[in-house]
DNA sequence: CGTGTAAGGAATTCTGACACG
DNA sequence: CGTGTAAGGAATTCTGACACG
């Protein structure tokens, strides 16, 4: 697991990072759109991954694309980044000092 | 800047990261061998990089390095390691997709 | 020197709900 | 449907200090 997957940053980071208030990122997890992990106390932990989903999220729900539509094209979107994620990750690791 | 970079890390998700307790984290700030950034409300905020130090930090403190050595060596390994994050900066710019 | 801890306060986040539309 | 907001509470973090050594 990378810095890109690592479930640490907090929902006021993500907030900045993508420019979206509290609120909508959490009703997009509502939404099944992302998936935070839980410290033991109950506050969300993002990854940048998320990070990069929700600001994906963001540009189709502008372009009318509804969120029951994101949430169908997701697996698919899953499937076909897992092929392409490997091959990236082995290529980073391989040059990472 | 990159992931790793960027400030957005709580000192929480440091101390989960690190094994390092808050307030090893804190004094090693004190001690000028880190340098996080702070929130409006004036929460503290690391990097991944933060996170790679620190562990470098407390490796060198279990071998018995004092934190003034160490602030010494910091700026010589900034310096030596700037020309190489320039270089694989570029290398995973290129192939990040 | 490096780290633990109790103390009081402030910033951050959480949930459920009402509102608009 | 998607998002704002006020509400009360809980989790997280902050600082300065005392303690040990």
């Amino acid at each position: 697991m990378d810095y890109k997957t690592k479930k640490v940053l907090s929902i006021g980071a993500v907030s900045e990072l993508t420019n979206l208030s509290l609120r909508q990122i959490r009703y997009y997890e509502e939404r099944n759109l992302i998936d935070p992990a839980r410290t033991k106390g109950g506050t969300r932990q993002y990854s940048f991954a998320d990070v990069e989903m929700l600001i994906s999220i963001s540009t189709k729900l502008q372009e009318g694309v509804s969120t029951f539509e994101l949430k169908k094209e997701r697996k698919k979107q899953e499937k076909a980044n897992q092929k392409q994620d490997m091959i990236v990750g082995q290529i980073n690791a391989f040059f990472r000092r």
